[in-house]
DNA sequence: CAAATCGATTCCATATATTGGAACACGATT
DNA sequence: AATCGTGTTCCAATATATGGAATCGATTTG
């Protein structure tokens, strides 16, 4: 019923994080942030508490939230997120552009390397991960894709910050907030200059244990021309299987596969069809 | 930073589907559905067409949607769904009770048969997918989990649907739209109902490449006490490698599961911590 | 068993955010 | 240069969300 008229989006998707409050609609928003960042399932008043919003007015929020199938409310009066977030999720991976073009390339990084491939893209200062790539085993995905993970502790986060101008690095350097996660993480905008610096120039940002102990990567940055978009790729492997030595064997590998993806994205963009 | 307290969440979810709009956010979110369910990616104008709202109105709430991250609107002026949604769901599928609890009884009925395990719960007249089971393979995920299919002609669907008292049934029968996907597919209320009486008697749905050819399902359904709260399991195999009484053999087995998943969330359910 | 306490829900005058028509800007096409 | 198709901005009118207080219900306490 529709030709598979084909856009160009690169440069796509916008970077800013919300923070100022989009009238009615970021209020509800915020609400249901403040649900899903509950570590078990938040009742009414556990929400009153976190919300600055008065009885009545979060209540109706909350009931509109339900209604809209964005939250659930079981009859213990908790309040969980809803299916409907599943339904739209699932639509928003499957019709997004880069995270298919990139599958294939993702694959045969994959194959090359027998080690756990990532894909994500930078939002505000975090990674959110699209695909994921790993050997034989049982399913484990939303473990992953649509997780957000800070980005300067990660080696695809690291090699998307690596790609943007540098005053929008600076930007989003100054307002992350560090936490240190391991020996080796970065705990300073200042560091974390540096390291963007370091990756610029050699092509590659590593995860030295700077996340999870044991945990080794090497990424490559993604990036359209005007450095409006950025992501990146990743190898991960645990460190009591991946050398040193084999993580920099991959780093190339990484780094061609990351403009195999670039070059495909170039070519499904300019004409209108 | 809080204690691991365990609330009980199976009479739980919502089974209504919003149809009514829920003021402004009902009509936010109307947007955002345009949005998912445009083929392909769709401009200002396209979307005005599908929507009721004047331009000045419209324009608004895509850029509030925008701001909040629900949207994306890249340089060609197309929108596409955004990626907090993708944080929300990674969430909401990690958080959810009821999944968590049945995942190990899924790596069980996985490991018996050999063959893909889904589990879903009703949605209205859809059965949205909460989890998937299966070989040896790379991803392939949001394709499929968060993903709602018609009720009527899955096995998780009908499943679901013979678990629902008989006032609910007939009432989600009678809205139900269907569509010849097959040769077999059920194509009216009344052959729906006598089908969940079926299933109600032998205590299994099966799924006759009803809703794709080749592909053969047995389901069991898991409800809450009072069947406010319906899912389903299943085992699903290609008709090519899974023969009709190998489809039988696992009826019990698919039983089983879907009786020891019920008791674990009523273990999970009394004491209040 | 009554009273009190805590939480959730409903109500309604008021303030505020949404509305929507029209004007404006921008680019592509003729 | 003029026109057309799009997308964007503005602002008075108005519909909508607000929030304080009253109500309801369940659970605990005296």
């Amino acid at each position: 019923m529709s030709a598979p008229q084909i856009h160009h989006r690169f440069g796509d998707q916008e970077l800013e994080l919300p923070v100022s409050l989009t009238g009615t609609l970021g209020k509800a928003i915020a609400v249901l942030e403040i649900v899903a960042n509950a570590e078990n399932p938040p009742r009414f008043t556990d929400i009153l508490a976190k919300s600055d919003q008065p009885r009545g007015t979060l209540h109706r929020q909350l009931s509109n939230l339900v209604e809209e199938g964005f939250l659930s409310l079981d009859r213990n009066h908790t309040y969980a997120l809803g299916l409907r977030l599943l339904m739209f999720a699932s639509r928003a991976w499957a019709g997004n552009q880069f995270r298919a073009i990139a599958e294939p390339h993702l694959r045969v990084l994959h194959e090359a390397t027998g080690e756990t491939v990532h894909l994500g893209v930078l939002r505000g200062t975090e990674v959110v991960y699209l695909d994921k790539v790993e050997g034989k085993q049982a399913v484990r995905m939303y473990s992953q894709i649509g997780n957000a993970s800070p980005a300067y502790c990660t080696g695809v986060g690291k090699a998307a910050l690596s790609a943007l101008p540098d005053s929008k690095l600076r930007e989003l350097a100054a307002r992350t907030r560090f936490h240190k996660f391991t020996e080796t993480t970065i705990t300073s905008a200042a560091a974390l200059l540096a390291e963007a610096e370091a990756i610029r120039k050699c092509g590659n940002a590593y995860d030295r244990e700077e996340h999870e102990p044991g945990i080794r990567c090497v990424a490559a940055p993604i990036f359209s021309a005007d450095r409006s978009f950025v992501a990146g790729v990743s190898v991960t492997g645990p460190a009591y299987r991946v050398s040193a030595e084999a993580i920099n064997s991959w780093a190339s590998t990484v780094r061609k596969t990351a403009a195999a993806i670039m070059q495909d994205m170039a070519v499904r963009m300019s004409p209108r069809s």
